[in-house]
DNA sequence: AGCCAGGCTACCG
DNA sequence: CGGTAGCATGGC
């Protein structure tokens, strides 16, 4: 099946009109043309953590929780594992659903130890109470570098706005349209996901959506 | 003062 | 199967 090269085209409008954006932030800092994070374990688990946290949550609330579990080195395993629940619902309350959100990083820890740094499979991360398919994407593509779409609120937005995805199709289908129409490729996958983000946020973050978007105009 | 944020689960018809 | 209430806080 031939490509569609509007999904690549629009990638590097967005990458024009933003500019690399770094992802997956660790320790509060974006690496803009690093994509060799996470360098440690420690910093896989923080990337881990931080897809869980920003569940229907914006990073700067997350961050604030990062912040607290580093500063009880609760950003380890072993030592979250340990730590009471109180503590750890104290440390991250302000990236909210605190009591869901707790639950999720034990759960998610277990099973992460019992990894023995290998990388999970698509499908143990979704049989875990609280990892749906963009949390495990999300560690799959920004923790363990494997070329995967991730597709998330914005992305539907943009691009049904854009007509170039049906707003009633499911999270795989709309993965597999970016996937069959782009290269199989780490970066672009982790770039392209970000960039969306910054765009949807200037955008398409208070409707009506998209008014100013200038990628409309590109492909008009 | 609302509305929104880098979702997911449980439960309903 | 599709649709939706509930979860909770901080920023703007």
């Amino acid at each position: 099946m031939r490509k569609d090269n509007r999904f690549q085209a629009i990638y590097k409008q967005l990458l024009t009109l933003h500019g690399p954006q770094g992802w997956w932030p660790i320790r509060a800092t974006y690496h803009k043309h690093d994509y060799d994070i996470p360098q440690t374990p420690e910093e896989l688990f923080e990337i881990c953590v931080g897809a869980i946290l920003t569940q229907n949550t914006s990073f700067k609330n997350v961050d604030l929780a990062l912040h607290n579990l580093r500063e009880h080195n609760l950003l380890n395993p072993q030592n979250l594992l340990k730590a009471s629940e109180i503590l750890v619902k104290t440390c991250i309350k302000a990236s909210g659903y605190f009591n869901q959100k707790t639950k999720k990083l034990l759960t998610f820890t277990d099973f992460f130890l019992t990894l023995n740094h290998r990388k999970p499979l698509r499908n143990e991360l979704l049989s875990l109470w609280g990892i749906g398919p963009e949390t495990a994407d999300s560690m799959l593509l920004y923790g363990w570098h494997e070329p995967i779409f991730v597709i998330d609120a914005y992305t539907k937005r943009i691009f049904t706005h854009l007509n170039l995805i049906d707003a009633t199709f499911k999270y795989e289908d709309m993965q597999a349209i970016f996937e069959d129409n782009l290269p199989k490729d780490y970066i672009l996958y982790n770039e392209f996901h970000a960039l969306i983000v910054e765009h949807a946020k200037q955008f398409y973050s208070k409707k009506p959506y998209g008014i100013k978007c200038p990628i409309k105009s590109y492909l008009a």
